[in-house]
RNA sequence: GCGGACGUGGCGGAAUGGUAGACGCAAGGGACUUAAAAUCCCUUGGGAGUAAUCCCGUCCGGGUUCGAGUCCCGGCGUCCGCACCA
């Protein structure tokens, strides 16, 4: 075939993708209305925060999302893929103390910066709804949403122990402490007790677990991790009578709560935290109580300490009532293990079948009684020492309960105590108790969302007037001293009570900057909305979001708050749903090996050289040739130097190379290695494809679709439509390396018809090979949209690809005339069979055994059996 | 401790209970070239055999099934999440 063409042998990626991206731009083909009639399809990748530059996390999250945003348009769906910036938070203030930059310019800086390298990618998103989460224009909806929270009983400013991050100087949600370090400083976390904003997402405790279920397009994984986070237990609320004799005037009862009321006459004694109310009752009239909590206090300052520290106790001297038995009085310990905030900060202690009760019975002379006796074990010989029993059981030493089973107890006990009261009070009630703590939201810091509060002597606490919103933050701060910036500002925080006009003083903390995050996706539908965070009729169009992609990291943290938020707009008429992400997918990490210099030194990649002589592979440094050791895969980062910069890559390869790698070989789901070899790979098939389909634009094919087709052509054809089937629906199932692999074989397909073709084709085959060819550039255009552009218009089209709809599958070719199928002896493979699709069968079984192979098995004798699997497979059992 | 996921060639990985190893990378051999790059062709799970072909093979041990990488039971290993939650 000759192929003496103008088109330029090499394809010049770098010339070609910021000539198309200027295409797409002035012709704002991805510019999205709001009353396009097509089905609509949302489509959104996490979006970043604006550190300086890119990563290849994020490329790999943006080319992931802008396949299914370009194949979603390709196949007819108004398409939503909208970009902005999470823009508040620490960096940008820690930024200002190093290098003396405003926050606001270094913020600004890196979002200008970023945006030139995600516009360098070719990403098909609407810039036109760009939003940048610092800008008062944004936040100003914010504070008027927390106004309604307020106004709805969302918010709640209460005194609490909260984590209190010594090195960034503010306070962390419990979500943020990771390990018992400030998620992004990394410090010791502490415990403090301060008066702080919440919002009180432990209302929703129920909805949020209970509507996991219905999230079917979220990854199993997440919604376990929500579900356990949420950690919802059913048990009962007992209130135990407290022992007159023993105990302070005034106070007549305990009130505990337990997951176990089946093993209530196990119960050696009663704990309670150290800041119980009757505890602190107690230590004012006992000096060494008081000295013995104060010491617990003193453990528990860091969460390190509150993991390693002992259990320890101290009997009160006070006795409660078994409920079932007046005259069984349990001794009350104050124990420094008991958390105050979850049930009523008070447990009975039951050593035989809790390891923790178990630990401190033995270490305070408790004694144990077992009340389960495991499956087979004799109850007489049944002895609990070091180790307690939680397992299943029948009841035994338990009077009335004995013989039956722990869920039968648990019941007996329930329905008992709810019938019997003391005083006016049942004895018990069945309780739910979420793990699920409110979420505070106050940080000490300058760079986040002002709450628009004002806290006056004479009113207390006021909400800014609505006509005053914004609450911009002042320009003009100071970084020198440690602290709020806003609380050392001259004058800001002074203003007049908006109620009484006396002088009052603006709140100082800011909002968490994950407030920012958990309805941007919402203000998307529509930025443009002066007086209101959403246009309801608008934003219950686009809503819910139909696939987001983002990192497994927010799985708790920004997914959980985002759910709680579309729950509570809901309840402010701001959105008609409840929950905002109807797909999730959770993208892998990008790995690269490390390497390290003879000294120790961690080496950047792009320094080194790596040669392979044979099986052997080894590194070195590019600039002196000395020996460097290759390390293990691991995360990009820069504390290990294994970052690779995009826009080097992009400089070097393009765009879509790097595009392609990204979706090449790994599971979307799980990690990709990075490799210098991996990219040239991509690099040689980006030219492969350009001059396999410069080849097929050479071919001179009739216009009109040939009436019959060869051999040749019909595979051809069969290839191109089979692929057209596996890409769609791989795509679908967001499977990008399948759609990858699916493609390779395309082209292989095509460059082995070619090559084959010796002369100039025959018209049906040309016709073919040019069909198959346009199927090809559409099917890739997803993953590499400039070099797809660059192809259809070699292909002669005058339209842009990126407009173009996807190919119609041609179901006919699917369906092959015959079928070859495997024939087992025994499970075994032994032979194939061809015959028509549609044999019988009886035709089937015939032709099997005339098989030599079969023939040869059977010995004369007739088989077993033959299990014949239409389309499948062939077994003969001998 | 509790909960979950995973384990397939030299590597990344394919495989509705139905031909294990698609596709890519790496490697080896060859063609073209003065040479290199680029490109193209061939080989590539292990073993036996000139060959046809046969045997073994998806972490280990059992089981279900005509048939198991896939389902069930029991181990081992790796990774992840939560962790004084009563």
């Amino acid at each position: 075939m000759t192929a003496e063409s103008s088109r330029a042998e090499r394809y010049n990626a770098r010339e070609a993708e910021t000539r198309w991206q200027k295409i797409w731009a002035e012709r704002g083909i991805f510019s999205t209305k709001n009353d396009d009639p097509h089905p609509k399809y949302y489509v959104l990748e996490m979006f970043p925060y604006p550190s300086g530059r890119i990563h290849m996390g994020h490329v790999r999250n943006y080319t992931m999302g802008d396949v299914v945003a370009r194949y979603k348009r390709a196949t007819g769906n108004a398409v939503l893929h909208p970009m902005g910036w999470d823009a508040f938070g620490m960096p940008a203030e820690n930024a200002a103390i190093d290098r003396k930059v405003h926050p606001k310019t270094w913020t600004y800086d890196n979002i200008a910066a970023m945006k030139k390298q995600l516009q360098s990618m070719g990403l098909s998103l609407d810039w036109a709804r760009e939003i940048a989460t610092c800008d008062p224009v944004y936040y100003k909806h914010q504070q008027k949403i927390f106004l309604d929270f307020l106004k709805a009983g969302l918010v709640e400013r209460k005194k609490s122990k909260v984590n209190w991050d010594p090195v960034d100087q503010t306070v962390l949600a419990n979500e943020q402490v990771i390990e018992g370090r400030g998620w992004r400083s990394g410090a010791e976390v502490e415990q403090r007790e301060l008066t702080q904003w919440f919002f009180k997402i432990s209302d929703y405790s129920e909805t949020l677990l209970e509507a996991l279920d219905t999230l079917d397009r979220w990854p199993e994984k997440v919604r376990l991790m929500q579900k356990n986070w949420i950690g919802r237990s059913e048990g009962l609320l007992i209130r135990f009578m407290l022992d007159a004799a023993t105990t302070p005037a005034g106070e007549k009862k305990l009130e505990i709560f337990t997951t176990r009321p089946d093993t209530l006459f196990g119960a050696k004694f009663m704990a309670l935290s150290p800041d119980h109310p009757l505890a602190q009752a107690a230590a004012r009239k006992n000096p060494k109580l008081a000295a013995f909590i104060n010491e617990c206090k003193k453990i528990g300052t860091s969460q390190a300490a509150i993991d390693t520290a002992e259990k320890i106790g101290f009997d009160t001297g006070m006795k409660a009532l078994h409920p079932f038995d007046p005259n069984w009085k349990l001794p009350i310990y104050v124990a420094n293990f008991i958390l105050m905030d979850y049930g009523t900060g008070a447990i009975f202690g039951c050593p035989a079948h809790d390891q923790r009760d178990l630990d401190f019975a033995n270490k305070y002379g408790l004694g144990n009684t077992p009340v389960v006796c495991p499956p087979g074990q004799d109850p007489k010989s049944f002895v609990i020492t070091d180790v307690s029993y939680d397992g299943d059981g029948r009841m035994i030493n338990s009077r009335f309960l004995d013989g039956m089973g722990i869920e039968e107890a648990k019941e007996e006990v329930a329905k008992r105590l709810e019938s019997e009261t003391r005083g006016n009070s049942p004895v018990a009630q069945r309780q739910v108790n979420y793990r699920l703590r409110d979420w505070g939201i106050s940080r000490q810091r300058y760079w986040g969302c002002p709450i628009p509060i004002i806290h006056c002597e004479k009113c207390g606490i006021v909400p800014v007037p609505e006509k005053d919103l914004p609450v911009t933050l002042p320009d003009d701060v100071s970084f020198d001293k440690p602290g709020n910036p806003l609380d050392h500002h001259p004058t800001w925080k002074k203003v007049s009570c908006p109620a009484c006009s006396a002088p009052a003083r603006r709140e100082t903390d800011t909002m968490d900057t994950f407030v920012d995050s958990s309805w941007y996706f919402i203000r998307f539908t529509d930025p443009w909305i002066e007086n209101a965070p959403t246009n309801p009729r608008i934003a219950n169009h686009w809503m819910p979001v139909d696939q987001y992609i983002g990192g497994i990291e927010h799985a708790i943290l920004h997914l959980l708050y985002s759910r709680f938020f579309t729950r509570a707009m809901h309840k402010c008429g701001w959105v008609g749903m409840d929950e905002p992400f109807a797909g999730l997918f959770t993208q892998g990490m990008v790995v690269h090996e490390t390497y390290r210099a003879p000294n120790g030194e961690w080496v950047e990649p792009a320094k080194v050289r790596i040669e392979s002589a044979g099986e052997e592979r080894r590194a070195v440094l590019a600039s002196t040739g000395e020996p460097i050791e290759i390390g293990s895969v691991e995360k990009m980062s820069k504390s290990k130097k294994n970052t690779v910069d995009p826009d080097d890559i992009i400089a070097a390869y393009g765009a879509d190379t790097a595009r392609w790698f990204m979706l090449s070989d790994s599971p979307p789901d799980r990690d990709v290695i990075w490799t210098e070899e991996g990219v040239q790979g991509a690099w040689r098939f980006v030219q492969r494809l350009w001059r396999l389909i410069g080849q097929i634009a050479d071919v001179a094919a009739p216009a009109a679709r040939p009436e019959s087709f060869g051999s040749a052509a019909v595979a051809v054809r069969k290839a191109a439509h089979r692929a057209l089937a596996h890409v769609s629906e791989d795509i679908d199932k967001l499977r990008f390396n399948r759609c990858v692999a699916h493609i390779y074989e395309l082209a292989n397909t095509l460059g082995d018809a070619l090559s084959e073709a010796e002369t100039e084709p025959t018209p049906d085959l040309a016709w073919s090979l040019r069909e198959a060819g346009g199927i090809l550039v559409r099917l890739f255009h997803p993953m590499m949209p400039h070099l797809a552009e660059e192809c259809w218009a070699a292909l002669g089209h005058q339209n842009l690809v990126a407009s173009e709809s996807w190919p119609t599958i041609e179901r006919d070719l699917l369906i092959e005339s015959t079928m070859t199928l495997p024939v087992q002896i025994n499970g075994k493979k032994r032979a194939d069979v061809t015959l028509a699709r549609d044999a019988k069968q009886s035709e089937i079984e015939a032709a099997v055994l005339a098989l030599d192979a079969v023939k040869k098995a059977l010995e004369g004798k007739s088989p077993k059996k033959v299990i014949v699997v239409p389309q499948r497979i062939v077994n003969v059992v001998v």
